[in-house]
DNA sequence: ATTGAAACTTGATCGTT
DNA sequence: AACGATCAAGTTTCAAT
């Protein structure tokens, strides 16, 4: 990972598209230099995949879930239940956290009788103790995918430490 | 929207591809159709752009953060906080809640100091009562685009309520 | 590893139903 | 609005550096 990648990184970033002619434009590097670049950083699974930004409103899911899940368990039995609440239809995300040890749930639902369904299936988790939930009134920025909002110099500094192509 | 446009948006999520191509193989539908119906999910803003993956971890920023931000603020005041909360380098998604009324904060790093800078610049803020942050350990499941998660035919009940072409 | 140019694949367009 | 055939545009490959 050296520089000339996370140009391009950044440059598909904040172009949203993957184009190698549009990269290569906007970089000055030839295309067939930035197509060669793409290839390695898939096969060395830096990205992973292309895809489209869906407009949630417009799909119906316009509500933003956060829930945090306080479970009781045993050496281990954090994952069981990471991929138990995973699992639930509708839940999109799973973060078990430091600190209070307990899991971030955010989902993206359609209803209020959606709500209810996941928060019952939360704790119908045996191992759940807890939930606590709030809803997301505006979303002020949503920029999921995080490169654009570094500048490439900067990642280029935090980058110095490890080095390998 | 209708049962056609879903079925078009799933298979785009759950191939983790928008090309015309490959949609019409798996989904039966010719693909000069694919592409027409492609065409007026975007003029629609339905689909916003096509994007890449990436790694974080790959690319340095393996640190996520959790924040909740609390603060005092008049009528109107959120705005101003929420915005300023998003301009912090660093920070990738601000949440305005219901509840709690404060906001929740999700920032991608690279290192210890990283955060510190973060935490500190949230404190810099005037109206900001209190934040208290949480990192994550594990990713159990990380599926930002939540069409996939829903069967189409989920989908389509959801959205038999609203209905424009 | 990089590149310019050639070869090919794909997405976008057009005309018909 | 849907679709099959056509065209334009794009990506991928190749050979040379």
């Amino acid at each position: 990972m050296d520089e000339k990648s996370l140009r391009i990184l950044s440059a598909i970033a904040k172009q949203k598209t993957g184009s190698p002619d549009r990269i290569a434009e906007s970089t000055g590097i030839p295309k067939s230099t930035v197509h060669y670049r793409i290839q390695q950083l898939k096969e060395a699974d830096v990205i992973e995949n292309d895809l489209f930004d869906v407009d949630l409103e417009a799909v119906g899911l316009s509500i933003t879930l956060f829930s945090e899940v306080r479970a009781e368990f045993e050496e281990g039995y954090h994952e069981t239940v990471g991929d138990e609440l995973a699992e639930i239809e509708g839940v999109n995300q799973v973060y078990f956290t430091l600190g209070d040890t307990d899991f971030v749930v955010i989902a993206h639902l359609a209803s209020r009788q959606e709500v209810e369904r996941l928060v019952e299936a939360f704790e119908g988790i045996p191992a759940v103790e807890r939930t606590s939930s709030k809803f997301v009134i505006t979303t002020v920025k949503d920029e999921s995918d995080p490169i654009a909002d570094y500048e490439t110099e900067t990642l280029v500094d935090l980058l110095g430490e490890s080095g390998d192509t």
